[in-house]
Order: C-alpha cells, then sequence, then structure tokens
DNA sequence: TAAATTTGTTAGGTTAGTCTAACTTTAGTA
DNA sequence: TACTAAAGTTAGACTAACCTAACAAATTTA
C-alpha cells in the first residue's frame, strides 16, 4: 500500500510525463516545484520509490516511471478527475473550486468507491477541465487536440480543454463566457505580439494575448 | 488546522462520552482502545490536545472535550454519517461497507462540500445505521430509543438503529431481513437465559440472544 | 575547453505519530 | 488498611516526510 505521499510523487511524475509526451522522463527539480518540496526532499523519495520498483533512475539522471509506478500513478489521476466531475456535475462546484477538494480526494483507497463513483456519473469521459478521464483498467483516451495559439487565420475550433487550471485562468474564462465546447473562429494573428483577434460564440470580435492561446486546448 | 489524527481522537473522544450520555468523561486506555494505539501514545496525543485547549484533564484524571474539541469532533462526525449516507443511498454500498470508506471520507477538509453533500442528500436525518446525523450548526438530534433488551413482553417496536455496527452484526441482521424500520413484536422474555422469542415482520417467530437484543436499538 | 551556471545529492537535523519497557498512581479487594 | 491489580505516565527509540547547508556532477556558454 502506498502512502499519500508517494501517491502524490507518483501522480507529479505522471504528469509531468504526460506534457513532454514524446520524452516522459523527469527531473528531481521540477518534480520537486511540481509537489512544492525542496529537491532535497524529492530525491529521498527517489530512492524509496526506486527501492519499490515504482520508478527506474540513477543518480544525476532522468526519472522514469515502471509500468507499476505508471498504472499506480494512472488510478490516482482517475479518482482526481471522477472527482472532479462529480463535484462539479452533482455538487454545483464551480470549474476552478473542484480542484483542490480532488487532491484530497484522490487518495481515498476504496476500488469500490471509485468504480460505483464512475458508474453514478455515467462514465464520463472528460473531467470538467475537458481533460480525459482514465478508464478502471489504466487507459487514457487519446484525445486530439491543439493549442488555440497553433490555429491559423480564418480557422474555425471548439474549445476542449483548458491548460492552465489556476482559478485566475479559469475564472476568466467563465468572464468570457467561454466553456468546454464552446466555439471560437481565428480572425487575425497579429505579428507584432502574436496576439489573436477572434470571435468567441456569438459575442463581438475581441482581441486575446498570446498567453492566453496557450493556454486553452481547442479541436477543428 | 487539525491533523487526521487530531481529528480522530476528537471523534474517539466525543464517541465514547457519547456512549454513557450521564457522564462524558473517559479514561486513556479506553481512547487508546478505541483507536487501536497503545495507552502511551493517547497519553502524548492528550497532551498536544490539552496545550491546544481541546480537551480538559490531568494526569491520571479523566478526559473531557472542551467546546471547541466537542466542536471539532462533532464536524468530523457529520461528515463521517454524511458520507455513509452518500455511499449507501446513491453508491449501491451496503450496510456493513459503508463505514470504512467513511472512516476516510471524513477527514476531507472543505466547509463547502459537506454542506452541499448533505443538500445532495436531501438533508437526512439518519445515517444508514439509524444514527443521527449532526447538523452543520453541530447540533445532534436526541432520538429517543432504547434496546430491544430493554422491551417487555407483548410489546411491539420498530427498529430505530443498531448499536453494534460490525460487519458480522449487520450481515446477520440482512439475513433476518432486519432494517431500520423493522417492526418487532415481543413475544415472551425467556428468564432462563434472557434470550427472547420475537417476531420479525411477518416471518415466523423465532428466538433470539441477549447479545442480540442488546446490539439493537428500537422505539416503542 | 575552461569557467560559470544549473541541476541534483548528501549529511545532519526537525516534527508528528507511533512503539516498548519501566515506572507511578489510583482503585478494588482481602 | 494494606496489598494487588488496573490504569495511566515517562523515557527513550523508530519511521516518514520534510528542511537547510554544503557539496558534486552535468550542462551551457564564453
Amino acid at each position: 500500500m502506498l502512502s499519500y505521499t508517494e501517491e502524490n510523487y507518483l501522480k507529479a511524475l505522471l504528469m509531468l510525463g504526460l506534457q513532454n509526451e514524446d520524452k516522459p522522463e523527469v527531473g528531481t527539480n521540477d518534480m520537486a516545484a511540481y509537489l512544492g518540496v525542496k529537491p532535497a526532499t524529492a530525491t529521498d523519495m527517489l530512492k524509496k520509490l526506486k527501492e519499490k520498483d515504482l520508478v527506474t533512475y540513477q543518480k544525476y539522471g532522468k526519472i522514469l516511471l515502471t509500468a507499476i509506478g505508471r498504472k499506480k500513478g494512472i488510478a490516482v489521476l482517475r479518482k482526481h478527475r471522477l472527482w472532479e466531475t462529480f463535484l462539479y456535475e452533482k455538487l454545483d462546484f464551480s470549474w476552478d473550486e473542484v480542484h483542490e477538494v480532488a487532491e484530497q480526494l484522490e487518495h481515498i483507497q476504496s476500488e469500490k468507491l471509485v468504480n460505483k463513483l464512475e458508474e453514478f456519473l455515467d462514465f464520463p469521459e472528460f473531467d470538467p477541465h475537458g481533460d480525459p478521464i482514465p478508464k478502471a483498467n489504466g487507459e487514457i483516451p487519446i484525445v486530439h487536440r491543439i493549442l488555440l495559439s497553433e490555429m491559423k487565420e480564418n480557422e474555425t475550433c471548439r474549445v476542449v480543454a483548458v491548460k492552465d487550471t489556476s482559478a485566475l485562468f479559469l475564472q476568466y474564462l467563465e468572464r468570457l463566457n467561454v466553456t468546454i465546447g464552446t466555439k471560437i473562429t481565428v480572425l487575425e494573428v497579429v505579428d507584432f505580439d502574436g496576439s489573436l483577434n477572434v470571435q468567441i460564440g456569438n459575442a463581438p470580435v475581441r482581441s486575446v494575448s498570446v498567453k492566453f492561446a496557450e493556454s486553452l486546448f481547442v479541436k477543428k
């Protein structure tokens, strides 16, 4: 059985690994930063995880999850996203409130609970932020998606997920009436600063920053 | 903010205190036994809780929750019972499965979560075992109830709660088709061993042991 | 390629929560 | 009331997860 903390390290490694899909290797500092601990602490834990065959790594090298480690990490991520969905759909939590509570709920140990929860939610495919929910068998549905910033002029897309899940960004999206599924048309890409003139739904045309465009996942 | 462990100690003190309603004082050993730790460990924690003004006690004396300690304990109990209700009602858990998972869920920190959960469950008054769910303000509905063993011959009652919540007992009840609300008529009290001849619902008359009768709460 | 910077590790220390073994106090009983 | 048993405490030790400060390796850059 893994401790609360060990689970967090595995999830962190999984998440960081998923971010650069080509190479899922992760560095000590990144991991420490992600978890809000000091690098020295991360090193300690790494040794422990290696001992338990959950990661492979050697001194001064990169970290990689083993098959078992990955599976455990995915299980935590699955719970996290299912709970987020529950909070959003059933308990009326807002977009930006779900994460914090799900961080706690993801560590509840009960196979039955997570599977029943999934059933109760009617086997959702995506969490409230548009991220895919891993299946019970550990499969993570692959979602074909690009950043809004990668769109060309005069292309239209739909929002499928948020990359930045900070409350600040999510609240901003809410103000702009952007949710998962919202239609966005890119009318102009401004060379000067990379900002985009876009039409969001039926609202008047407006400009959004590069930072904004790099924080939203869309699908053509 | 209280730790997971501190919360458990407060809940234990509350529960043990509620058991002898006249005197809610608790001893170190009882508390330790309840929590599955050694008395020495309990003593250590007690000092800490006293330091934080959550309990009053002095060396070799009895332990009593302060108003604050009681309030915190009740908050944990409230969460526990609401989660049990959720698992039972929404996720199809059985009587004897809810406790273990609720032991974990009761420590999730989020005011909003517990209140929304309560609303989602439509403000239940009792948990699946028939125990009252504390209100958000800390009030615990007082339930007028007696043990089945206290009934006289030819009296009829309804089951309102179980005293013993062990899986063994709950599964036995299930086999006898006893749930909250089941009608029981005491036909005879056998002097020899205190066993009762009872009619449970419409089933044929049968005998139940003292131990059984002392494990069920009923209401005339 | 050598120096400087970044990245990662080691050593030693802290805190919370647990334990065992030995001891002290209180309560029950002869 | 004195003794014994039960209840409770203390001292000292352990583990997990964290820290800081000092050091070592790897990478970047001049």
